[in-house]
DNA sequence: AGAAGAACGGTTAACGCTAACATGTGCGAA
DNA sequence: TTCGCACATGTTAGCGTTAACCGTTCTTCT
């Protein structure tokens, strides 16, 4: 009876909490507990009594409350650079999600202004303050960043890096597998001629999708035209001037797969300006389904990687790594996820004849 | 002795407590919160003490146990819809860092699927859940929304709204007098055929805009010609076609200033589909400074709007009225933050001959 | 010098929830 | 029928921090 005693200083009065619940249910505070959170066994109509008086009040758990109690306060950093926006806002709001279902305490850093070697401090600091890293492209590509925070004994998931690092976890998607069958879906199309603008290099998921692309084009028989391939570096300048080159060439491509959305956009760009009609004249399609690809017109072809629900389960991933702290076996696991072809309006079987057919 | 206390049966270990910077720096737990919190007196010697311990054991507080001891555990909705990825993001980082400062439980929701009087619903439910709420554009204009909340007697903070409303807080900036100050530019330039693209007309900020404009014109002797004005809606599709009206004129503008930056980006993108030079041949303004503003060639001059830390104010509001329920008198204040002029590579002066002197 | 008060810092009891242990209930096997 | 055991629920104590209250000690004024 805590709302009646009379000895209590403090008193908060708003909010509803567990014992309201109990007392309305006339069950003790752990059974509603117990309910609320999935555990243990409760018999049925107990259940179904709880759900009811939570329902009827409006009850939301008080998480720092459980986090406290449930001593598992776990302060999880996601370090970023290169925000881009599409992508970080993604990365936010999965991790935001995490961190909401499972009271973990959240902490953003940006270190895009290190200078030089400030990232080997920045992480050994961050290992000491944290007790779980979530790293996106391209820090999880950083050996150092990864060495410092592994040598701490600090969880780690990298979120889309290309491939599995047996150092630390990863979540992922098959970036190789999502590039093949996107090169696949233009061959069907009756492409043939079709371009490819690598991502940076210092990203092991470009070289992945650039993978997997030849291997798709391999399998069709197509030969491979070292002139079809441009160096990108993810951005929309670098997507210009990639496309530039391509549709300059004698014979240039009907299709142009670009290994990020920034890109294909560019791409996008850089036909019209040439007076191309998209998709008509030329097939485009991007990588990663971030919002450029719904901004520009005709929005983009592209595959969807879930980044949000991917940084989610980092989170799950972190925790349950966290959590069993007594056993001294390193947990290191690998999570790939399922992408998903989008298809919009930039791709389009090719014209047979010349291109240039303006209405 | 908390730690060498024998009747304890759970035992947490990790990380280091309020008791271990208070016993290492021989005072009590309480002196270290306060020096922590930077409440209330302390001697300047024992908070030197205290900071050194601090820094010494690495300390960092508990949130989720401040925030239960503080009784300030205020869940604070963030509501949004028409997600532009570029804008929620500055939104999110800054609702984190205001929630991370303050221990306040942060709650995202989006409400894009609402089905026609969903919101209402939405904001009645949502009303008995929370003890605040943060209104990005366009919910910030919802008639309905604010009502709801309104009358539930939950506070509401505004963000980026056009215009003050009485019944409920907001953060934003000037709009008028930033659209002014792009207009002025662009006529210091020696521009004086210049056009504007409106933003959607269910915005508040779009009228301001709109007049800033206006207003610029009329101070500099410029008559006003209805023809460089066009409806748009804020996204990139709209302007392609607002755009295309306004360079097929007889007698097109030297300038466009177009109410957000992904319209900008689509003037752009017409303006080099007609073979015309950004900015040679035609200036492009935007206005946010939304990754939009920077992702395009050339970048976008604009006017940047710290919605970040837009969002982390609105949470020291909401806190603020929040935390003194007991004074009945309703709070509500309107904070006017500066916003600023960015200048980048769309903007030059324009040629006095006619224009299409491309190199 | 003595009293009044300011400045400082310690004590206690919560905040709302849950792990671990304790207890109670019903059921089948002996 | 009685014991034992599994399952369902209650009890206790404590997670790390801070508000409110209460003693000190150091000033300062008369």
């Amino acid at each position: 009876m805590r709302k009646t005693g009379k000895k209590s200083v403090r008193r908060k009065g708003g909010s509803i909490t567990i014992d309201d619940v109990a007392a309305l249910a006339k069950v003790s505070p752990m059974t509603v507990s117990r309910v609320v959170n999935g555990h243990s066994k409760v018999r049925d109509t107990t259940r179904e009594r709880v759900m009811e008086a939570v329902r009827e009040l409006g009850y939301i758990p008080n998480l720092a409350a459980s986090s406290l109690a449930a001593a598992q306060d776990a302060r999880i950093a996601l370090i970023y650079t290169n925000p881009s926006a599409a992508y970080l806002r993604e990365l936010l709001l999965g991790a935001l999600r995490g961190a909401a279902r499972t009271a973990a305490q959240l902490v953003i850093e940006d270190w895009d202004e290190l200078d030089a070697g400030g990232d080997r401090k920045a992480a050994r600091a961050l290992a000491k303050s944290v007790s779980g890293v979530i790293l996106p492209p391209p820090l999880c590509e950083s050996k150092v960043v990864i060495e410092e925070l592994v040598e701490a004994g600090v969880p780690v998931v990298a979120i889309a890096s290309g491939r599995f690092n047996h150092e630390i976890s990863s979540v992922r998607i098959d970036d190789f597998l999502a590039s093949k069958e996107v090169t696949e879906h233009l061959i069907r199309m009756g492409h043939t001629r079709i371009a490819f603008i690598k991502g940076h290099p210092n990203q092991t998921a470009s070289a992945r999708r650039f993978e997997g692309y030849q291997s798709a084009l391999k399998e069709a028989g197509i030969a491979a035209d070292a002139a079809l391939v441009q160096q990108g570096f993810f951005t929309y300048r670098s997507g210009l001037d990639a496309v530039e080159k391509l549709l300059s060439l004698k014979q240039p491509p009907t299709a142009i797969f670009a290994s990020n959305d920034d890109m294909a956009s560019a791409a996008i760009s850089v036909a019209h300006r040439r007076g191309l009609d998209v998709p008509r004249d030329i097939s485009i399609v991007g990588f990663d389904d971030t919002s450029a690809a719904t901004t520009v017109w005709p929005e983009i072809s592209t595959v969807r990687q879930p980044i949000a629900s991917m940084a989610d389960s980092a989170i799950d991933i972190l925790l349950r790594t966290i959590r069993r702290k007594d056993t001294d076996t390193k947990v290191v696991v690998d999570h790939v996820v399922a992408h998903q072809l989008v298809k919009r309006d930039s791709v389009a079987p090719p014209v047979a004849t010349g291109r240039k057919t303006r209405g």
